[in-house]
Parts: C-alpha cells; sequence; structure tokens
DNA sequence: AGTATTCTTGTTACCGGTATCCTAATGGCT
DNA sequence: AGCCATTAGGATACCGGTAACAAGAATACT
C-alpha cells in the first residue's frame, strides 16, 4: 500500500480511502491511485484490515461431513445468503463428533468470525460456554426441538418422525421397525426416536426394538439392506421406518432380491428425500426437509443480527413435508 | 494478551511464546500463563498474527456449486488433509462461470491464504495472471487435460469419454448420440465432447449432433428425460451417453413410461458413478471418477509444497474407470 | 468582505500479535 | 576461579492497514 501511496503520490490513507470509501476522495486522485494500484498489481491485505476494524468479513460453518449431500446444500444456500453480502465463508466439517466440534469452534474462533453456523444442538459443554461467551451471533441447523444457544433454524425432527409414523399407521401397517442413527451423540436421531414412539404409543402399538446403525457404518444402502435382513429375522414386522433415505433405498433392493413385495407385504419410508428416493422403484415415500431454505435463512439471520437488529426471533422453524409414494401404498 | 501477561506477571512476548513455541517458556511459567488464558477465557487472534508471519493458515478452494456431490466430495477429501496439518478451509461457489470465479479469486487473495484449490482448468487470463503473479501453490483439480496455472489433478476427461464410447461401441451400440453440459464455459465438457467424436471417428461411425443441455438447466432427471425425449425425434439412435449420472438416470425413467427396452432397445450410460445409477433398474453403464482421492491429493500436493519442496510432479493423472451395468448390456 | 461549510488530504496512534536481538541468570567444565 | 553454553524472559520494532482528528483550500452564504 505505501509503494501505491508513493507511486501516486499521496498517503496510504488516501489509497486506503479509494478502497473503503471510494467516494471521499477527489475523482482525479482516485484515478491516479487506481491506476498505481493496476500498474503494481496490489492486492488489499484484508488481515490488516480485520485487525483494526475488529471484522473479518468471515462466517464459519461446522457440519458433519461434506460428503452428505444434506449439509452441503445447507451451506450452499448460507454461502449464497452471505457472499451476496460480501462475507466469506469459512468450513470444518467435525465427523459427527461433539469433541472434534469443540476443538474445531476453538480454533475457528481465533480466527475472529463474525458469525458461527452449526450442525444440530449437541455441543459440549465447553464449546457453549465458549460461544455465549464470545458474544458473535450463532446460528444452529437442522433442529428446533432444543433450546439454542443463540438462534436456531431448522424443523422438528420429533415431529417428523411423529408424522411419519402416523402416515404409516394410516396407511394400514402396524408392526413397524424404526431403524436409526446412534442416538448418544445426536439429538437428531434422539428426537426422532422420541416421535416414532410417541406415535406408536398414541396408536396403541407396541414397538419393536429400535435398530440402531452403527456410527462408524457408512452412509450406502448396503447398510440398509444388512438392517432389513436382521429385523426381519428378530421380529415379525410390515413396515420399516429408516431415518435414511439411502438406507431405505437398500432395503427396498434387499426386499426385491428377498422376494419381498414391497409395499403390499413390507412398507418402507425413509428421510430427507434423496434423488435416490424417487429414482428407486417403488419410489420411496419419505420425510421431505428443507436443507438449502435452513442456509439460507441462517445466512438471513446473521445479517439481520450483524446489521444491529436485535429482534431477530431466536428460533424458526421451517417445517417439513411427509411425500407419500409407492413403497407404502397398498393395493390390497 | 496484554490483559493475560499483567495477570500472570510475564510480558506479552512471554505470553506469544507460550502459545507458539511452548517449549522454551519455563514449565512454572507456563502454567501460571495458562491459568490466566483459561481464567480470562483468553482466546487468540490469529488475524495479527498472521499479519506478522505473512501465513494465515489458510486454504481456499472454488468449486462451481456445492449442491451437487461431486464437488463437495472433493472438498471433503481437500478438508481431511489440509484440517490434519492444522489449516482451514474457505470457499466459495463459482456457479460455473469464469467472470464469477475472477472476482472471487480476487476477493480471496486479500484474504492471504496460503493456497488456492480450483476446479477445472478453464479462468479468465486476468485471473491466471493474478495467481501466477502471486505466488502461492495453486492447485486445479477434475482436468488434466491442459496446462494448469501451477499444479493439476485429476483425469483426462477426453480419455474417459472416449473410453465410454469405445465400450458402447463394442456392446455392440453403432448410432451413440452424446449429452453434454455447455462446452464453452466449461473445459470438462469440451474435452469430453472430444474423446466421443475422436471414438466415434475411429470406429468409422458417424455421430449425431451433440445435444446440449442447457446452462441453467437444473441437474436432475427430468432434464435427462426431456433430452431423450428430443433426441429421439430428430435421430435414429441405439445409444445415448449421459456426461451425468443425474440426466442418464432421467433418461432410464423415462424410457421405462415410453416403453422402450433398456438396453437391449436403447442403451444408456452415464458419467461420475453417483448412488442413483446403481439404485435404479437396470442399473447403470458409467465412468467413475476418484472425486474424493483428487481433494485428498490436492491436500498433499499443497502440504509437499508448503513444507518446501519444489519437486512435486506439477500433474497428477489419477484416472478412472468404466463401470459396465446392466444399462448397456445387451442380451439378445 | 467575513464567516460558515464542505471537500480533500494528511497526521497520528493503534489494532494484537511475533521476529529479532539482547540481557541476566544458571550451570557445566577445565 | 574463570569462561562458555544454555535457558528464560524482556525490549523494541514492525506486520499492513484504518479510525479519528486536524488542517488547508475551495465554495457558499449573510
Amino acid at each position: 500500500m505505501a509503494e501505491v501511496a508513493a507511486l501516486s503520490g499521496v498517503t496510504k490513507m488516501t489509497v486506503s480511502r479509494v478502497l473503503r470509501h471510494p467516494e471521499k476522495v477527489n475523482l482525479e486522485t482516485r484515478k491516479r491511485v487506481t491506476e498505481a494500484m493496476a500498474k503494481l498489481g496490489y492486492v488489499a491485505n484484508r488481515l490488516a484490515g480485520s485487525l483494526n476494524t475488529g471484522t473479518s468479513g468471515l462466517v464459519a460453518a461446522i457440519v458433519p461431513t461434506l460428503r452428505h449431500s444434506l449439509f452441503a446444500d445447507t451451506l450452499e444456500g448460507l454461502s449464497d445468503v452471505i457472499s451476496e453480502a460480501g462475507l466469506g465463508l469459512f468450513i470444518s466439517s467435525s465427523a459427527y463428533r461433539s469433541d472434534v466440534e469443540e476443538s474445531q469452534i476453538r480454533s475457528i474462533l481465533e480466527r475472529r468470525p463474525d458469525a458461527l453456523v452449526l450442525t444440530g444442538l449437541t455441543h459440549t459443554k465447553a464449546a457453549r460456554d465458549l460461544l455465549r461467551g464470545f458474544g458473535i451471533p450463532v446460528v444452529e441447523t437442522w433442529e428446533t426441538d432444543d433450546d439454542p444457544v443463540d438462534m436456531a433454524v431448522g424443523y422438528s425432527n420429533r415431529e417428523a418422525a411423529h408424522a411419519m409414523t402416523v402416515e404409516l399407521i394410516r396407511s394400514g401397517y402396524r408392526r413397524i421397525a424404526f431403524v436409526n442413527g446412534p442416538m448418544e451423540a445426536n439429538e437428531r436421531a434422539r428426537h426422532r426416536a422420541e416421535g416414532y414412539l410417541a406415535a406408536m404409543k398414541e396408536a396403541g402399538l407396541s414397538a419393536p426394538p429400535i435398530h440402531v446403525v452403527h456410527h462408524e457404518a457408512v452412509i450406502q444402502p448396503e447398510t440398509g439392506a444388512k438392517a432389513l435382513r436382521a429385523l426381519r429375522q428378530q421380529a415379525d414386522i410390515d413396515a420399516v421406518f429408516f431415518t435414511s433415505d439411502v438406507f431405505a433405498v437398500g432395503a427396498i433392493l434387499a426386499s426385491r432380491e428377498l422376494g419381498i413385495d414391497v409395499p403390499n407385504q413390507l412398507g418402507i419410508a425413509g428421510f430427507h428425500d434423496l434423488e435416490v428416493g424417487r429414482v428407486v422403484s417403488p419410489t420411496l415415500t419419505t420425510v421431505q426437509v428443507p436443507t438449502l431454505e435452513m442456509g439460507r435463512k441462517a445466512g438471513h439471520m446473521i445479517l439481520a443480527r450483524l446489521s444491529g437488529k436485535r429482534s431477530t426471533r431466536p428460533r424458526q422453524d421451517l417445517g417439513f413435508s411427509i411425500i407419500s409414494r409407492e413403497s407404502t401404498r397398498r393395493n390390497h
């Protein structure tokens, strides 16, 4: 910057103004400075600026993984909104582990982001304290069933699982099994289990033991196929509600091989409304969740807060919808 | 930091040492300082440190979109590798537009990343000059058919399309249509077209006009279905090679509705080996590309370069594989 | 004409760390 | 005892910008 200043015969301050408040600089001077910048190939250093202004123009986000289109979609929504406002996006993936998340939060805060977006409401106590003490806007996504540290945007996993269970019962299924992710590390999974169990209880049905897919299991169809085979050995069931479309699709493929008639003999439902569920035959009944929209909304909440509005409602429920397709449409 | 120093009775410099070179500080002093940091809830400011050291600990990446699992996978691979080395990941998505990419590069460089990862080899001239002038390691991913600015990791789109076309010919198809993304903004698409045309020519076959899917078209199955209907009206074809599995799957579903027998009456092939292709019936013949591995490799190349090794081979071809499945397996 | 206002640019200090050099103390060795 | 190497921590300057205030010139207004 000093070089640019020297070359255009002004001080650094004027160069800085050209970049930050161009309207405050005489047109002619501005042109001279701009030319000097071009000639020298000058690229401003935001780190230095940030140090002074205390605002880094950075939004940080932590997702469990990028390999799942769900979270990548949410990030795309977030990115769309914040990049329009000139903010950048910093990303970490926590591999679904709260302890990893905590250390990532710590290292992220050292970069002084203007806001932070997290996935889920489950964090270590240390992480929550750290965030609260830091005072930047924090948006937690994908869940609204618990209290957020600051703000939350998402849908109720409990209600979604409840609604899908009710839908299965309405379709005539009674012995409905439930296949879930590990519940200890993940409030989303726990809330879904609660919703499922509540719906079964309300209908006076007894729930078979919940089948838990191990944490280490890869999210791929074969895992769902295995779960289906295991379930059929241990209980007499007429429907399975998977909390991931990927698993549900695997179960549909396995049923075909096993000669099980879906949906008449066995109903199958998934969660998330991924493309695979629309493509498999029979097409998959599922719960559609607002993946992209959660990211966009999180972005808007952050921008509102950064522009000084204190009024943002701290919890935004974007809802979900039950998509009923062939895999639960009995015709007998 | 000054507060921490005061509370523990040392200077800022010693506090800085505790964080950066703890072995140079007396164990007892170190303990006192650490306690003071904990008591005050001190979080170091990396922006300030970076200003001095000239290294931000940041790797920036630009992808066309996050909504496509392909690029998200590559980012996950990159993130895995670099976060292990203590580097952070900064992301932008360019919506497949070089001009957008150029302005993103400009704004990214202001944050002084230690390295930059791009998708593809197509960039504006200004962008290339800027990058070359800046001197940080740059890795371009997903293509190796052209010259990189600095380093590249990927596979040859030309060869991949060539190999798939040969495979279709080997399977007995002759009137093979090709459905591609827009070629003017995307070298990947152009190279695939070249590979396809070359293979057709080598086999002495005439290629029907290439069907181009519009830039604005959403990457969803219905777009592929439309392409198939259009193609059948304008030419007599016995196979279609789509450069995206998503489109290919749409064509398979459309064929079912239209009563076309895949693979006997019409062969269908895709590109990328997405999950949808494994789940649809008939299962989809496709080209598998090293999505995750490209990201990991890019990370390793960056780390090698940052640790001073000048020797890294600038172009790494990770190859691809042809996955032959039911959609092209004729049985007559 | 004299004063107020606006426009334009400069001066100064500081953001929060860290590299570098330097001093003082401690201990080992001849 | 004398000297050198090592360890521990301080002093200083600077990284590359920007806020805040100041000051001179041009313009407006009474």
